[in-house]
DNA sequence: CTTGACTCTCGACCATACTACAGGCCTTAT
DNA sequence: ATAAGGCCTGTAGTATGGTCGAGAGTCAAG
């Protein structure tokens, strides 16, 4: 365990939590971290406290939320009244989220396959299937969409 | 088979390619479609081509292309000197793009999965797994990255 | 010929998540 | 005391793929 009344300057917090001073700022300005106090300079003064939910805001982001999520994220578990339901359907939505775009991409890829499949690989791009699947209704009747 | 000669304005065109007129332009500006032809008074005239090759551009970006590739792919299928590999390699190259989101999403997927069976979906906030795991070192010792 | 629908250009704006200056003040070590 | 480096604000730019509106000119039906 360390001192946990440590501050730390603006530089100092992007060497711990590995963002971009510039994205720290920016974070601050959408609201995502709360707003440090200032020394007399101006200078910003953060607290572990920050970091923590920098790194919060990473892990999140790795998980597929978006800013604008995590703040929603962020405000439920300032909420005193949010329950553990509340977080966990937040997390389902995500999931379905996620289990969405899978299946999209799912769908995508066994098109590429039957396209690449039914390229040869070898003679002039006029007769290319790939092309030619692109171009007009299929010959295959497969439809793209 | 119908009239091959027929032209269209671009509100018809919006109409048989079910895309916005604004899109239209912005394809033309970004070189996506050939140039039309204007009339005295300025209106485009589109062809029948034109409506197929922004076909061919919806079509490409359910795949997954980006417009930046789609305009590659045109130029490659406009190039008398392409050969069908060629198409086939680009074809391939966004097959990987596809698998890696893929597995990028299934990794995202299977730690939601495990930050909700452990949360009960009861109690109050202050247990929630999910924030706990959001929070700090996990400790279940799952690396979210 | 009039009128309403259509089209033109050009620039601004949307959302997302940053990133990069410019110009100026502050801190810290020597 | 001075100089290097850090920090400040505010604006603008990046990439992606569009979308919208103003103000003006054009087309087609009645």
């Amino acid at each position: 365990m360390e001192e946990k009344n440590h501050t730390y300057k603006i530089g100092e917090v992007f060497r711990h939590a590995d963002v971009n001073k510039e994205t720290v700022r920016y974070y601050e300005k959408r609201g995502l971290i709360p707003k440090p106090d200032r020394r007399r300079s101006g200078y910003r003064i953060f607290t572990q406290r920050h970091i923590d939910q920098i790194r919060f805001i990473k892990r999140a982001q790795e998980l597929g939320f978006t800013l604008k999520e995590i703040k929603e994220l962020l405000e439920l578990r300032m909420d005193e009244n949010t329950s553990c339901s509340e977080i966990r359907s937040e997390a389902q939505k995500k999931y379905q989220d996620v289990v969405e775009k899978i299946n999209d991409l799912q769908r995508i890829k066994s098109t590429l396959t039957d396209l690449i499949d039914s390229c040869a690989g070898s003679g002039p791009k006029g007769d290319c299937p790939i092309l030619e699947a692109l171009e007009g209704e299929s010959k295959t009747g497969n439809e793209l969409r």
